[in-house]
DNA sequence: AGTGATGTTCACCGATCAGTATACGTACGA
DNA sequence: TCGTACGTATACTGATCGGTGAACATCACT
């Protein structure tokens, strides 16, 4: 990606996530990234393939920092809740919701490119949950990894309100992997 | 509301829903609903006040589908998770998930009544739950009622993903409810 | 010296946006 | 019978939408 093309990601993105795909235009993305339309349409085609390319930075972030997280809890068991440590963390500096489940608002076509990397986002997480509790050895990972799921887009969807939905998923996380039996400890 | 009015009302809670708020023009509504444009701003005065008409006949329909649901159970125990019962038949016919949750992602305006009607609402639904749980003599109704919102917003969240998230999310809703201890049983 | 990629400037397209103006019809209640 | 509310019809405004055309500048690589 060339230089030029960084900066409207960059500014896609922000503007994206905060205002919304729809009521944002091509001309304030090219405005905000000191960049000509044309520019804009030199690099990316069209409106909807930058919306794609925005989707898919911010899916490509958030996992590097789940995984991070991940990777930092050397303790197996506590490693199947580590994604909620990480949710509080990024959602204090994304205060929006979730990005896909916000663009899924706006595009009901399910031929829209948003579809595809919004459910792989998921999809993927609740892989990542079922790997995680089969590693801590919990007989049941599959159905432990759906609850687990629920719960974390559950805190995410209520983070607007003014409940502290954040901690108490958690907490109800942790109680549940600590339930199932753990042959590997 | 005038016969128009409610025509204009119909059109617009349908279109607002299945293709998002900010893509309907308002002579869209105003072709579906068979009226003139002139019609429609002399009855609404605006599309934000429109918006907002739709969000709250939206709320007011959801309510008394859940009230029904929670009022034909006798056992208040089993009253708890009826809202998980209404979600499921809900759903089946509002396959766009939360209409609240959509219109927050589209109007990031925290001055838009939009956010006022979809913050009382899931306050409504956490109220609710704290009510039952009281009335079905859980020690901890608050504790009980945040963990059954995330749940339930979660499921609501997880309905486009082709993972049945809705049985799982309700039998543990069941399970935490059961789990405390029920004196009045 | 030549060539292609990157980017700029500016003007333009048809369509659609929310909202308004004016004038006319029709039904009902005082 | 007269006024008022409800509704229609048509035309219009200025702004914004996503997207394009054409000409020109800069730079790196061969």
């Amino acid at each position: 990606m060339t230089p030029a093309g960084r900066r409207i990601a960059a500014a896609a993105e922000e503007l994206f996530y905060e205002r919304g795909i729809t009521p944002v235009g091509v001309d304030l993305i090219a405005e905000h990234s000191g960049v000509t339309k044309r520019t804009l349409y030199n690099q990316f085609g069209s409106k909807d393939q930058l919306v794609a390319t925005y989707l898919a930075i911010r899916d490509q972030r958030w996992r590097s920092y789940v995984s991070a997280a991940v990777e930092a809890r050397d303790d197996p068991v506590e490693a199947v809740t580590a994604p909620f440590d990480a949710l509080r963390t990024w959602s204090e500096s994304n205060t929006r919701g979730c990005a896909f489940v916000n663009a899924l608002a706006e595009l009901p076509d399910p031929a829209h490119p948003a579809h595809r990397v919004a459910t792989e986002q998921k999809l993927w997480l609740s892989r990542l949950f079922e790997e995680l509790a089969t590693e801590a050895g919990c007989p049941h990972p599959a159905t432990l990894a759906t609850r687990l799921l629920v719960l974390h887009e559950g805190a995410l969807a209520t983070q607007p309100l003014p409940l502290d939905t954040l901690e108490p998923s958690a907490e109800l996380a942790r109680a549940l992997v600590r339930a199932e039996p753990s042959p590997r400890r």
